[in-house]
Parts: structure tokens; sequence; C-alpha cells
DNA sequence: TGAAATAATGTAACCGGTTACTGTAACCGG
DNA sequence: CCGGTTACAGTAACCGGTTACATTATTTCA
């Protein structure tokens, strides 16, 4: 027998795990990648975390998650970096474009999640197509159902999707000759109590008939502008059609259920981390990849039947 | 000014931060905490993800996330261990009640997260009432609206709270005088595309009729079986009523609003981590907590109205 | 002003592995 | 059976901090 062999079968036998520590000190690498988000504040995490989580996995390498974001940017060091992960994938505006192009030219492998590299640093990032997507979805409102005065909740400001989706919303609008109308827009965080509390607050100050459609931003949010529509009686899709973005699981089976767009959210995580794997074992990988997306057209829209009579 | 402020100012001037390995070594404390999870496969984590990850940032302490489970058990390592962590999370059946002892015994902090601990290991646990309030909710789908063929989707094999609501799901039958029927309960798993998949297996053999309500294990399998059953034309609650267990989210705006258990999630979490700092910081904590649970009547087992009608 | 208390600086060992290098043993083909 | 290759063992330096202790500078106050 081997003495490789026999060295894992005793290691084995006694249970013996190397001190995780001493082995990053000393071969200066943590086998560790870390994903930096936002918040978690959202049903969109499962399936990114999923993905991402099966190829770290699969690698064996270990995963640690971290929130970080603007409002604290000041306050905190970012929690994760070169001094305690190989790499890391970026879903956060926590780390501003200068943070990521010192990073990146200290040779520390990122790639970036929902967002664009600054224009100098090469640095590689996987997205899905928002704005021409949105734009569609927002010409079925207007086109199918004769929707014009569409509410539309945007997410975190500096958030990439949330300006993409706004992009492709005004842009609706425009080629269909509705006016782009400031007091129609709230900021909703993609978050479905943040969205319940505007939404509310917007509709108890008059806004009930002031519109009659809500593009909710995305999935998560689309359940706290139901609950609040529910609250105040209005009819959705009769009064007020709704649509999302994410399709996340439960989505068909909101009530009503819920026209979106169909994200490929655990791809997006999984196809990120092999991104950065790639980077960590042959320090190189391509650009810009932007996965497809599609509409899906349910009920919350006027489209389709209403499945319980 | 004293020397400490200056050299606190000096390394935030010259970006200087510790290289986290060494510290560990020297130190012998990581300041990271672990959560090992059976799987990410389930909107249940978010709430419990939030709870957890808001102490430990808190903490100033770094989370990793990693999922082990029964059926890999014997090929891997568990990724989490005194070799990496301080401390950790355990809501995994990856971890055998002899392994939980033997990392109790070596001193390493631990807090079981809806699981109860070995009997003779005094591991801090957290979790919430699962027979009682699973015994309710059938007794409610029993004497309020009359059905006596309640199919269960049971979760995981070795998942505690899995085999709770089936022991309160027998009580209720045993106590109102319905036979227990082995062909009623099917492996759900927790999962929406699990029961999805089992349901639809169970009604194209034949189940169709067999049944007037199902307890669905968790909210999330719920979406399966929500699915299922409107594929299969069955109306729900009229034919068939549907409960869960969990409260999450989404589940007020289910196609029918679901009835459920409400389970504190997030509080879950937070406690639970709370414990184990209490542990890592006093090396004392006490027992095991069980958080009170409410049932949430809504649509889906036949009460309250449709909100559309 | 001088002795004691306190603050700052200097030094070396150590955490538990990895890496590189040197030396020895086993293996292989001609 | 020998030279050359390969496998294994042994050794020491090193990774980048922490810790403990000894030394020197500064402050405090009788």
């Amino acid at each position: 027998m081997e003495v490789s062999e026999r060295l894992q079968k005793v290691m084995t036998e006694m249970r013996y795990v190397p001190h995780a520590a001493a082995r990053h000190l000393a071969s200066r690498k943590t086998r560790v990648v870390g994903l930096l988000l936002n918040n978690l504040h959202n049903d969109f995490f499962v399936p990114l975390l999923n993905g991402v989580e099966a190829v770290v996995r699969q690698k064996g390498y270990n995963l640690i998650i971290a929130t970080y974001h603007a409002n604290i940017r000041n306050e905190t060091q970012p929690p994760i970096g070169p001094h305690n992960t190989d790499g890391m994938l970026v879903f956060s505006d926590g780390l501003m474009d200068n943070d990521l192009i010192a990073l990146n030219s200290l040779g520390f492998p990122m790639v970036l999640v929902h967002r664009t590299p600054p224009a100098d640093a090469p640095i590689p990032s996987v997205t899905v197509e928002n704005i021409e997507i949105t734009k569609q979805l927002i010409e079925h409102l207007i086109r199918v159902h004769g929707r014009s005065r569409i509410l539309f909740l945007r997410g975190p400001i500096h958030q990439e999707d949330s300006a993409r989706r706004e992009l492709g919303y005004r842009r609706a609008l425009e080629e269909n000759g509705i006016p782009y109308d400031e007091g129609l827009v709230l900021n909703g965080e993609f978050e479905r109590n943040v969205s319940y509390a505007e939404l509310n607050r917007f509709i108890e100050n008059g806004g009930k008939g002031k519109f009659d459609a809500v593009f909710t931003g995305d999935d998560d949010a689309a359940i706290g502008v139901l609950r609040s529509l529910q609250a105040h009686g209005i009819r959705v899709p009769e009064e007020v059609a709704v649509v999302g973005f994410d399709d996340l699981g439960f989505a068909p089976f909101l009530n009503p259920p819920l026209t979106t767009v169909r994200a490929p959210t655990e791809a997006v995580g999984r196809i990120a981390t092999e991104k950065l794997f790639s980077l960590l074992e042959n320090d190189f990988s391509d650009g810009v990849v932007i996965l497809p997306t599609e509409i899906v057209y349910r009920r919350s829209c006027g489209c389709a039947q209403a499945t319980y009579s």
C-alpha cells in the first residue's frame, strides 16, 4: 500500500483534521470563497445561494456569507477580502467601483453578480437581461391591457437591476407616448415590507385611482403590493394589473398568479461561481455574461383566466 | 494622542488588514461561526439566515454556511468544525448524536436548531413547538371542516420537525377516531418540487378522491401541493383543504391564501446565535428553548372568504 | 527631586502546518 | 550487479501574526 494511502487511512481512523489556519498561513490559500450581499431580506437569494453553494461544495471549498451595503460602508471594513478568502462574489453596493479596482489590481479574484464591472477593470460579471425584457413587460401592460398609469416600485438606489428596470420602464413609456411621471415611482427596495408600506402610504395619500397597473420591481415586492391592494379592496387585475420580476417559486401561486419575468437566478449563482473558480485555478475568465430572461404571462396582468372562479 | 489611537489611524490610512489565518493560528480563535444546513432548497432559510447573520455581524464575526446531510456523511468530512470555526449552529441530520457528543466533549461550542440534544449531552437547542400545534391544526380540519382523509407529506426522514409534525398528525387522528392510514403519508421532503412530483404520482395512481385534505408538512411543500392540485383540476378548499407550516412571507398570497402555522423562524435564528455567543463568551448557556407557534386561518382550509370571487 | 508606577518598546518563542532541500532506501532496466 | 530514477524520511525555514517577558522611557506624586 502506498504511503499516501496509509496516511489517509490513519488520518481517518484517528479523526485527524488539519488545523485550517495553519494550512492557510503556510500555503497562502484559504480554500474559502466569499459571497458579499447587500442583505438577505429576499427570497431571491435562495436560488442564488443554491447555485453558489453547489459549486463551492463540489470544489471542496468553504463559503463565507456576509452582508455589506452602502449605508454601513463608512462604519465598517468589508468583512470579506484577500485576508480571509481566496476570492469573492460581489452582489453588493457596499464596495464602490474604486474599491473593486483596488482589489482587482491586487490580483484578488472576484466575480460580480448582477452588476457591471467598472469601465477600466476587467472583472468578470454575470447578470440577467433587464432592460429589453422590462420594456416588453411594460409594453404588454400598455398595448395588450390598455394600461397607461403604471406605478413602478424601484429597488435599492445603487442596485443595477433596479436602474436597468427603471430604464426599461421609461423606454416603454416613451416609445408609447406616455409621459414619465415622477409621482408614479415609489421606493420599494425590492422588499415586501417596504413595498407594502410605501404603497399603503401612496394609496392613503390620495393615490387611489391614480394608477391602473403596478410594476413591482421584483417578485418579493409583489407580495407587499398584492397585500396592500387587497387591504384597500382594489381588485387585481381588474382595477390594477400587477407584474413582477424574477419568477420566484411562489409566483405562480400568488393570488392572483403573478405575471413576471423568469430570471435564471440559480444559473447566475452557478455560473458566477464557476467563473470565480476558473479565475482561481486558471487565473483567467472572460467578461460579462448576460443570461436571457423571458416573460411569463399569468393572471395578475389580466392575461389567462382566474383559476378559482 | 494615545498610541493605540495613532496605530488605528495609520492602519486605516495604509489600508492594513491583518491576515486572518495568522491571527487565528496564534490566538487559537477564528472569529468565525458556522451554520450547518441539510440543504438550501427552501424559502424557510431566508428568515433563519437573517436572524443568524444579524447577530453574527453585530458581534463582528464571520459566518460560514455549508450543507451537509445524512446521504453524504459517509463520503465527506463535515465542512465545519473546531478546525475552522469557534462554534457552530447545527441544522442538519449529517451529524449524528454521537458526532455531537464527541464534538461537545471536546468543548466545541454548538447550538442545535430545530433539533433536540442527545440525552446525555447538554447542548443548547432552539426550536419551535410542533406537536401540539400540528394536532390542533389537523383537528381543525377534522372538526371544523369535516375532513377525515387527510394526506400528510412528511419531510426528510431524520428531520425532527417532520417527526414531530407526524406525531401531532397521528395524535389528532387517534383522538378523533380516525384510523391512521399509511397510504395517506407521502414523502414531500419539505420541498416544493418533490411534493409536486409525489402528489402527482399519488393522484395519477388512483389517489384522486381518496383524500379530502392535505397537510403539506411545510409552506414550501404547499406550493408544490397547490400546483399539483390545480394541475389536476382539484378545487381548494372545496374539494381538498390544504394546510401548511411556517407562515412564510408568501403564504397569505398563495392561491388560495394558505392556512398555516406561524413559526418565529427569524427569532429562532437570532436566539440560537445569541446562545452560541453566550457559549463563546461566557462558556455557558442553558438548555432547550421551544418557541411558541400559532395557527393562522386563511382560505385554503375552508375558513374565510375567497378574496377574489 | 527621586522612587515608584505606568506606558511604551524590544525580543523571542510559538501557533501548526507547508515548502524546499538534503540524504537515504527501494526499484528498474540493461 | 551497477547507474539512474523514483519513493520516502528528515530537517529547517517560514507563513504573519500573538503572547509573555524583559527593558527602557515617561509620568506621577510624596
